[in-house]
DNA sequence: AATGATTTTATGTGCATACATAATAATCTG
DNA sequence: CAGATTATTATGTATGCACATAAAATCATT
């Protein structure tokens, strides 16, 4: 009997996927190299190669030149999250999205914001606070400083119909951000604004983006109690 | 003068990206084919097309045949988090790293469990409870259901030594899972077992894995106060 | 004008080949 | 024998070419 050929590296894959699963490869295992995959499964070195590569970025495999090919030991499961603007996320929700601003002043930010953000301790920043709405009830608070240096548009905008989360996205790019997540205890404040109990449970994420060494923007959104992120594992 | 030439995808990316982020291309604009950049840069269609694969895969662009390629409109961030075994989590923040069994008993899971994993109302499942321990300090609470109909040999193991966190990666594989994040208000038992008042507010995350369409485990991590899950964004 | 068939076009992929590069293994040298 | 040098090897990538495929645009037909 004659081994099925792969004609694409979608197959070769799923292959390299079934024989890991089957613990044919058990992790930290070594795989044949490419050039020996490639002729079992009569196919280019290229199309393994674009297979493994694939797989690799995905954490499943570790390749290290010369070294070889071999089935992760401990696969990192990697989730990757969508962070999409809000309005959006609401609505693929398929609620009705609101949006409503708080407040807009420029003022000089507290230490830890402009520490977060590497800019003058006495740089004033334009300061958001929003809320966002899901079918008329609370979603989540936006809490926001925006560099004025980098955006300075910015001062222009009154965010009263569309929100910084949004205009930021489509008017001040960014080269990269951190981004980190947390739970939170809800604030007198918080617990106004999202109508719940004071020192409930609150899921928060925090943000800052960078333009170059330049911070734009520094953002925290707390959630509405039972709020959840959630997504598919790999 | 003359267009400097892009020997690799890499180059040709970044490129790409500089002129995304000078603006030169806007959020929604169409780009130039593969063939006219190919020829702009000086390299083969093969390598822009890795160069802007690439891009969309990380969401900044949208491509499909025949429309052509264009700049993501409202850039998707991708955050990419590292699902890593608790211990090395804890060693690679140069952390002490120890672990506890709490309990270990077959049972019958409450509904929202069997429905969670897909399993029969009335079927036994393994329960383990553990404590992660990072310099001596409670880290996290592990509140887990295995499936032993899938995974037999967990039978066989006291998880003393090794937590299931880390056990059931290396012996049992899985095909996809999904994972969610959120904050939850500790109980007593939490409160105990953390060491921290009651109702703090705890960041938790849940995950279910499955083997084809038979669930292999369902876990619960309960993560001490101040806990931040960070990445960076991309 | 609505419908359906056909053409065109941009991306998607496979292959053979060549060379680059990193990391290990083997060898040489003081 | 330690340390430096060189060879070997597996992955990484660039290229030219061919053909596949999805989807928009056009044309033909009713």
């Amino acid at each position: 009997m004659n081994t099925p050929t792969f004609r694409n590296w979608q197959s070769v894959q799923d292959e390299v996927l079934r024989r890991i699963h089957s613990r044919e490869w058990k992790p930290g295992d070594l795989i044949p190299n490419e050039t020996d995959l490639a002729q079992e499964f009569g196919c280019a070195r290229t199309t393994v190669n674009r297979a493994l590569r694939s797989l690799a970025d995905s954490g499943l495999l570790d390749r290290r030149r010369k070294a070889g090919t071999r089935v992760a030991s401990q696969p990192v499961a990697k989730a990757t999250l969508n962070i999409a603007v809000i309005r959006s996320e609401v609505e693929e929700r398929g609620q009705k999205y609101g949006y409503q601003l708080m407040s807009r002043a420029q003022a000089v930010p507290p230490v830890g914001v402009s520490a977060g953000m590497a800019t003058d301790t006495g740089q004033t920043l334009l300061h958001i606070r929003a809320l966002h709405i899901a079918n008329d009830k609370p979603y989540a608070v936006e809490d926001r400083w925006i560099n004025t240096k980098v955006v300075p548009d910015a001062l222009n905008e009154t965010f009263k119909a569309v929100s910084a989360n949004e205009w930021l996205l489509t008017h001040a790019p960014y080269t990269h951000g951190e981004i980190a997540f947390s739970a939170a205890s809800a604030s007198k404040d918080d617990s106004a604004v999202l109508s719940c109990p004071e020192h409930s449970a609150l899921f928060a994420i925090d943000r800052v983006t960078w333009d170059g060494d330049a911070s734009v923007t520094k953002v925290r959104l707390i959630f509405a109690p039972g709020h959840q992120l959630r997504t598919d594992l790999k």
